[in-house]
Formats: C-alpha cells, sequence, structure tokens
DNA sequence: TTATTAAGCAAACGATTGTTTGCTATATTG
DNA sequence: CAATATAGCAAACAATCGTTTGCTTAATAA
C-alpha cells in the first residue's frame, strides 16, 4: 500500500500531495475530506490509498515537506547575512513569506495543530521541533545582554510570528518583511521611554 | 427553539454551556459531536436544539461568554495597578492564567479560529477584537520612545501569549505569572547588549 | 520477453455526522 | 386553576465520513 520501493513515471503523488497542502492550509485538516483531495486531482477516493494507508499518513508527508520547505528557505536567506541581528531578521522574513505566502506545506505545518490529531501527535511535534531548532541556534548567537533568558525570547518571536496568520491580510500594509523587521527590533531595543 | 423568553428552573442549559466549552477546548469544534456534548450531560443529541438551532450556534454562545468571562478577569487586575507597564503585565498574566487553565470558554476562544467555523466567522472575529481593544487601551496609555509602533507591539504581545496554547505545559517551570513577565520585560528593556 | 509491482477505477462497506419530527411532562404565567 | 411555553425523550432522517475489496492497466525489473 504504502512507500513503494520505485515510483512510475505518470504516478499522480506529486499532484495529491499539492491538493491536500493546499486544501489542509486553507479548511484545515479535519475540515477537508478525502474526497476533496480526490477530486482535486481527478481520482476516486479509494485511490488515494495507493499511496497512503491513512488520512493522517497523507497530513505527515504534507507535514514533512513543509519542514523541509521552511528549513531550506530560511537556511538560504540567513547565510547570507554577517551579523547575528540580521541573521535573525532575515530568518523571521523567510518565515512569514513561507507561512503567509509562498508555500502551502509550510502553512500547513503552522496551521494544524499536532494535538487535534492525535494518532500522529509525536511524529508532527518532532518534526516542528527540528526546524525550531534553526531558531534557537540563530537567537544563541545573538550578543544579549547578561540574564536575558534566550528561551522566553525564542518562545516569544515564534509565537508572534506563527499567530500572524490569524490576522495577517494580504492586502493590508503589514507585509511579512515589515512584520519581521518591526518585531525584530521591538525585542532587540527597548521601548520604554526614558524619562 | 432558540433564545426562550424565560429559563426553566430545572433547564440543564447552564451544563449544556459548560460541556460545550470543556469538549471545544480540548478536541476543537469539528473535533467534538453534538453527541459527545450530549452524553457529557446526560442527554439526547437532539435534545440540544431545544437551546440552539445550529452547532455552530452553540460555539457562539459559547464564545460570548468565554470574552465577557476574560475580559471581566482582566479589567479585574488591572484596576489594581497604577504604573501603565504594570498594568499591561497584570493584564497578561490574567490573560494566560484565563486561557492555560483556568476557563474554558476563554481556551475556546483562543483555540478554535473563527476562519474554520465559515457561518458564524463574523461574528466571532467581532468579539474577538471587542476583547483585544483592551490590550489597545492599555498599550496606548504606555511612555514609550517616539517611533514606537503601538499597533505591532500589541500583535507581537497578544501573538505570542496566545500561541503559548501550543507549546505550554501545566507541569513545566513557564507558569503564567512567568511568562507574563518574560514577555512584557522583553518588550520593555531591549536585549542588545550595549558594547 | 516475462514476471512483478505500482496506479488507478468502480463500487461498496459500516460508522458517524448534524438535524428533524412528533410526542410527553413539567414549570411558568395570567 | 387554566393556559402556555419550555425541556426533554424517542426515533429516525439524509448526508458524509474514512476506508476496503476486487479488478484492470501500464510501467518497471530481471
Amino acid at each position: 500500500m504504502t512507500t513503494p520501493r520505485t515510483l512510475h513515471a505518470d504516478s499522480r503523488l506529486p499532484q495529491v500531495l499539492d491538493a491536500a497542502a493546499r486544501l489542509f492550509r486553507s479548511q484545515g485538516f479535519e475540515g477537508t475530506s478525502v474526497r476533496d483531495i480526490a477530486r482535486a486531482v481527478g481520482m476516486l477516493p479509494g485511490s488515494l490509498y495507493c499511496h497512503f494507508a491513512t488520512k493522517e499518513e497523507l497530513l505527515t508527508a504534507v507535514y514533512v515537506k513543509g519542514v523541509q520547505q521552511i528549513s531550506s528557505a530560511v537556511q538560504a536567506v540567513v547565510n547570507k547575512q554577517a551579523n547575528p541581528w540580521e541573521r535573525l531578521e532575515a530568518a523571521c522574513v523567510a518565515h512569514l513569506e513561507s507561512i503567509l505566502h509562498d508555500d502551502d506545506y509550510a502553512q500547513v505545518v503552522i496551521r494544524v495543530r499536532p494535538a487535534d490529531v492525535a494518532v500522529v501527535h509525536p511524529v508532527l511535534i518532532e518534526l516542528r521541533n527540528r526546524y525550531e531548532a534553526l531558531f534557537t541556534d540563530l537567537i544563541k548567537a545573538l550578543p544579549l545582554k547578561r540574564g536575558t533568558d534566550r528561551r522566553a525570547l525564542r518562545l516569544m518571536l515564534i509565537g508572534a510570528l506563527n499567530w500572524s496568520q490569524t490576522w495577517y491580510r494580504p492586502d493590508g500594509q503589514f507585509k511579512p518583511r515589515v512584520i519581521a523587521r518591526k518585531f525584530v527590533a521591538l525585542l532587540r531595543q527597548g521601548q520604554e521611554a526614558s524619562t
């Protein structure tokens, strides 16, 4: 059933994954039926089970690809910067562009809660953690005041970035670059007025 | 069917709302069936429709109560502080305690995405906005550097707070008070080392 | 070329979904 | 007390859900 040794040349598995990613990110996991996905690629519902044993396994495949792609996107831009703060900001830009615009797969990773898909919960958590480790490294390299809690800083920044999926509007003035710049600046420089 | 003029003394509507809030916050909206809710209060599925015309209307009732309760919780503690930064921090503590521990209704407000429930999407958005206006006011009162974008600060803080639902563990060391204190401190004082 | 295996169709399975209808009992109102 | 409206039971509705089975076609491997 699953994980064939070789892929047929005319397999529509790639299209299936694309359709699943697009539907999962716009309607959620439970809001998307296997029939929706099959219809999107012109297949019968049962045919999907040539590639996946369960709907959850399909989600996991999308998740894996999402983590791969957003990791690559972040790594690519980070390596073009030298200054630690600019590296972090570049990572945030790439992260936001992926989860708000460019990448259906990456959007699924942020949008679908691991806890909502009990059977694969630990797997999805592990995938997310692997990605977030990139930010742990970037933050480790920051020159910070003594006493700064780097874990709190990471949780705050990633949480703020990911939550943007709930309020972001493509036609608004807060584009990914702007959001990233403002959020990083808020952490970098204190906002309390000096009296 | 809905909104009776008077409530019978032995009506189990309160228990229905409680059960719905508890199930919605732990299993999500789509992950909870009306049969789950009915079973939790020892009723038959159809009996729920004495109180609500649709499942979405039941969610809306939970949402309304959630916004009321978290608003009260925040207002109560805010009014005990004078300093604007301490008022904001107190609000964050109350917010986190509500959405992480104390209040099933408030947890639903943060956990269930308005966009996932198309029929009542605008209603839920409006309810959320009404609550978040509290934070807009608190942030307006902060003495900030010239040039600080207060909207960005609000979006960053609320996003970071709400996302904590995905990583928070009751047995961890990051309790609501600690999270709130650290997050507010990160915004208040810049974290860049002075060279 | 022959044997194998992946890909997909066609059609159905049992279970679960939100909701409706008709009826009864009881609490409230006048 | 009589009239009314609420609360709930009992049983079913049609629709949709994820998934399975048996078969056919075509691409790959030996």
